[in-house]
DNA sequence: ATAATCACG
DNA sequence: ACGTACGTGATTATG
């Protein structure tokens, strides 16, 4: 049997408006709706397989149906701006794939899927309806389906209705929707309905009655009291609605069948307009144009022949700026390198001569000739080079300079440089190999070719561009004289690892499980019931349902067990207090214990992963094991600092900043209280609670002094009396006399936190004393929630990423001395504003004066940044 | 894949 | 009235 698809144009693109996160291309089109539109007719065409195709819309003019809804109502929501644009788009993008346009004068879209579909039927066809729009079940027969899609997080889901379907779902016969609607109303729709009748009562009138009609016949039969009067008073409006709900299946609208054939629709000009949509994942549908898709690719090369190297090799060297890209696989095993000049990219394949010594020393040899040599992920390649100092200060690194134009993206791929500053539409790693791991090609597989030339290519033709806009944005000498030279502390850093020990681990390891599964037994034993506890739905149910305990608290899917909910029920109640110590304990041993052992390598070593292009706000972050969160809070955490040991005949030397963000607060605010208090060494967090609390210093309570320093956290996140309430445990009222004193103790602090947030306002980022930014779109929200936060983010990111920048260049320059000096010690870990350096016993001392002179020598501040040193014979004791 | 929780600064 | 403190990453459970 032949098959029609019928697709609700306005309503389809509408839910793919709100259902896919806003995106627009290199010229600021919005393209959210059109490229969720796309989606769901592709994923309905290759299911449905449908034999004729063709879109519904409705046309501007207002329709007779809309036009009685105005009369009553008044006015309609108009269409959202960036929505709104969007049509147009896909009207064309559906022309373009010769999809037929269903649009009549005077008829919804509905009316003309109604007269298509059931014609259709009536010819013997099956028939498909895709609609966001409930109204379009009364349209649903054996023959007829009615399929909704939901676009979900992760996918869009699509529920399929024919007649069994509805009358299932909604106890009615689909012809009876229209009753039902009629009668509850529906305000997506425009429909009113009766007052008072909702989805319940509408249901039960329709299944006792039958229709609108009937329920006015046996109108003093109508139960609940309310729902009778209403339906008397507004007989005219349940008319009007039923009229509105009725969609209209005799339209004078003929589709042409033949136009209507599904036919090719990867048509050129549909290639053509989703290359200007930049809808590039899209592209892979149009086989056709593929080899257009990779013109780039024309100009790449490949060889793994040596003659044919040493030929291109030579040419190369003539470029003054040059790309590369080392390609290595999974396992950071070297698969071949990649070099562009400014015409063509050659690929050299690790196969016969061309050896991974070979060509690692040819490029080498390639940076020392250039003037410029520009790649991507740089800190990955390091491994395999050894570079002059000459050399490292020639190279820059794409994705890095890509983070300081906007550190909000968290991922750098070559493909997305190559469309926002190349404006070329290149495929990604994803779609060059798939499933496929690299470590499965043959060297001299094509595909590891063109990955690596992309790299290349991309890396030396879109850093022009960026380095046009950094200037403009006054980050050159960010990305030039930190961001780079930092690129090498973090590889000598990982290159090094820390020792960990392993025996230590195991044993507690041991330790830990045996705590757990005592604390289990008392658990269950308490609960009187055996369950998961690890489960924060099965703990709350258990807690707060069968063991009534009070304080329970919402989150979207159940109670809320977190540690501070918890920590109010523990005093009174054994078994909580037992959770919160099963919950301590099973995180030590999981995430530490276990989790650590499985990193230290052969060497007996950890070599974690520092990550230079993920905060917003300048910081370092650290994986594979994140070493930037190790336990120190408390002391059966902390012992596992007991686990990180400096090699034979070394010893760690600690240095962390002591407050460097109220510091870093005090110099750029300028608050003369502020900076005099760091002058003078005061303890800042009892000067504040003498200022807050009206108390001489010298009388200050220990808790006072606690909640001062929780103000002055608050102050460095962006200051709201809710949050320092919540924190405080004390009244929001209590909390924000707290936030009053304290500007009006230091003045110029809240003169600045206010200024930072004007200006983010103005100028959509706000910057770090060095110039790094970071946008801040949350600004121009119209939700009061977003655009707090916004406002929090404006106060806390130049404290933060200002704090983020002194270490970077204290890091560079640590680093520095040490290789300078020929000394042996090595910086190990970087934890915000802590450092630790692994040093020979006999350096010790040297070490302890270079942290000292070169963590706070970065700034010349009115205030000076103070560090703390400690030495010892592991972490614990270091720090 | 996402949410909840908790480790750190 | 709204409903949160800023910045991260790993683990576990669960859809």
């Amino acid at each position: 049997m032949e098959k029609i698809v019928l697709i609700d144009g306005h309503s389809i693109l509408n839910r793919a408006y709100y259902g896919v996160p806003d995106l627009t291309n290199s010229d600021g089109l919005h393209t959210n709706a059109v490229y969720g539109f796309l989606n769901i007719m592709f994923k309905i065409l290759d299911e449905e397989k449908p034999d004729y195709f063709a879109v519904a819309f409705d046309l501007k003019a207002p329709t007779f149906r809309h036009k009685m809804y105005e009369q009553y109502k008044g006015t309609r929501k108009p269409m959202q701006e960036e929505l709104r644009q969007q049509v147009p788009v896909i009207k064309e993008m559906l022309e373009a794939m010769q999809v037929p346009l269903m649009m009549l004068e005077g008829y919804e879209a509905d009316d003309l899927l109604g007269t298509v579909a059931k014609k259709a039927e009536a010819d013997g066809l099956e028939a498909v309806v895709v609609s966001g729009d409930r109204d379009l079940l009364q349209l649903a027969t054996d023959h007829i389906m009615i399929r909704i899609p939901k676009t979900k997080k992760g996918g869009t889901e699509i529920e399929d209705y024919h007649t069994a379907d509805v009358i299932e779902k909604y106890q009615v016969t689909p012809i009876q929707i229209i009753e039902l609607k009629a009668l509850m109303g529906d305000s997506s729709d425009n429909i009113p309905g009766i007052p008072g009748v909702g989805e319940k009562t509408a249901t039960k009138l329709v299944a006792e009655y039958g229709c609108i009609e009937n329920a006015y016949a046996h109108v003093d039969e109508i139960k609940p009291n309310k729902a009778r009067e209403s339906l008397r008073d507004h007989y005219d409006m349940a008319q009007m609605s039923k009229e509105l709900a009725t969609i209209n299946i005799h339209s004078p609208f003929e589709l042409d069948m033949e136009k209507a054939r599904m036919t090719d629709l990867y048509t050129k000009e549909a290639f053509e307009l989703c290359k200007k949509l930049e809808f590039k994942n899209m592209l892979s549908r149009f086989e056709v144009s593929q080899e257009e898709h990779n013109h780039t690719a024309e100009s790449f090369h490949m060889t793994s022949d040596l003659t044919q190297a040493q030929e291109w090799l030579e040419k190369l060297k003539k470029e003054q700026q040059i790309g590369f890209y080392l390609l290595s696989d999974e396992k950071q095993e070297f698969c071949g390198l990649a070099v562009s000049g400014k015409e063509e990219t050659f690929f050299f394949c690790n196969q016969g001569f061309l050896t991974e010594q070979y060509l690692t020393s040819a490029l080498e040899e390639l940076i020392e000739t250039a003037e410029q040599a520009v790649t991507l992920q740089l800190k990955r390649q390091l491994r395999f080079l050894q570079l002059s100092e000459s050399a490292k200060k020639k190279i820059l690194d794409g994705a890095i300079s890509a983070y300081l134009l906007n550190p909000l993206k968290g991922e750098y791929p070559y493909e997305d440089l190559a469309k926002d500053y190349m404006k070329e539409l290149i495929p990604g790693a994803a779609e060059l190999l798939g499933k496929i791991k690299i470590s499965d090609l043959n060297a001299e597989d094509e595909r590891l070719s063109l990955l690596a030339c992309y790299q290349s290519h991309t890396a030396l033709h879109s850093m022009s561009v960026m380095l046009e806009r950094l200037q403009g944005e006054e980050m050159e000498r960010l990305f030039e004289e930190m961001e780079m030279p930092l690129v090498y502390t973090l590889a000598g850093m990982e290159k090094e690892g820390i020792r960990a020990d392993a025996g230590i681990l195991k044993e507690y390891a041991q330790k830990l499980g045996e705590k757990m599964q005592e604390l289990e037994q008392e658990i269950y034993a308490e609960a009187g019931d055996t369950f998961n506890i690890n489960s924060p739905k099965q703990l709350g149910n258990i807690l707060f349902e069968k063991l009534q305990l009070p304080g329970s608290k919402k989150t979207k899917s159940g109670y809320s067990t977190a540690a501070d909910i918890l920590e109010n029920l523990a005093p009174d109640y054994p078994i909580v207090q037992k959770v919160l110590d099963y919950r301590q304990v099973a995180k030590l041993k999981s995430t530490y214990a276990d989790g650590l052992a499985a990193f230290i390598g052969e060497d007996g070593r950890i070599h974690g992963t520092f990550h230079q292009t993920v905060t917003a706000t300048g910081r370092i972050s650290s994986t594979d094991p994140n070493l930037q969160n190790i336990p120190i809070r408390t002391e059966m955490g902390r012992l596992f600092r007991k686990v990180f040991l400096p090699k034979e005949g070394c010893i760690f030397v600690d240095a962390d900043y002591s407050q460097i963000e109220l510091r870093v607060l005090a110099a750029l605010s300028g608050d003369e209280a502020l900076i005099h208090a760091f002058q003078n060494n005061i303890d800042i967090h009892t000067l504040t609670a003498s200022q807050v609390f009206h108390t001489p210093l010298d009388q200050v309570t220990p808790l006072q002094r606690r909640n001062a320093k929780a103000v002055n956290f608050g102050i460095v996140y962006g200051i709201s009396a809710f949050g320092l309430s919540q924190d405080l445990k004390i009244s929001r009222k209590e909390a924000s006399e707290y936030i009053n004193n304290y500007f009006a103790s230091y003045p110029k602090i809240k003169e600045f936190l206010d200024q930072a947030v004007v200006t983010a306002k103005e100028q959509g980022y706000i910057a770090t004393y060095y110039h790094r930014r970071r946008p801040v779109p949350e600004l121009t929200s119209s939700n009061f929630m977003q655009r707090s936060f916004g406002e929090r983010i404006a106060m806390n990111s130049p404290i933060q990423g200002t704090a983020a920048d002194i270490i970077k260049l204290a890091m560079i320059r640590v680093d520095q001395r040490l290789h300078s000096e020929n000394l042996k010690a090595r910086l190990v870990l970087q934890v915000h504003d802590e450092l630790l350096v692994e040093a020979p016993v006999e350096e010790e001392a040297r070490v302890r004066e270079i942290l000292h002179e070169e963590m706070m020598g970065v700034t010349d501040f009115p205030v000076e940044m103070d560090i703390d040193i400690q030495s010892g014979s592991d972490w614990y004791e270091a720090h």
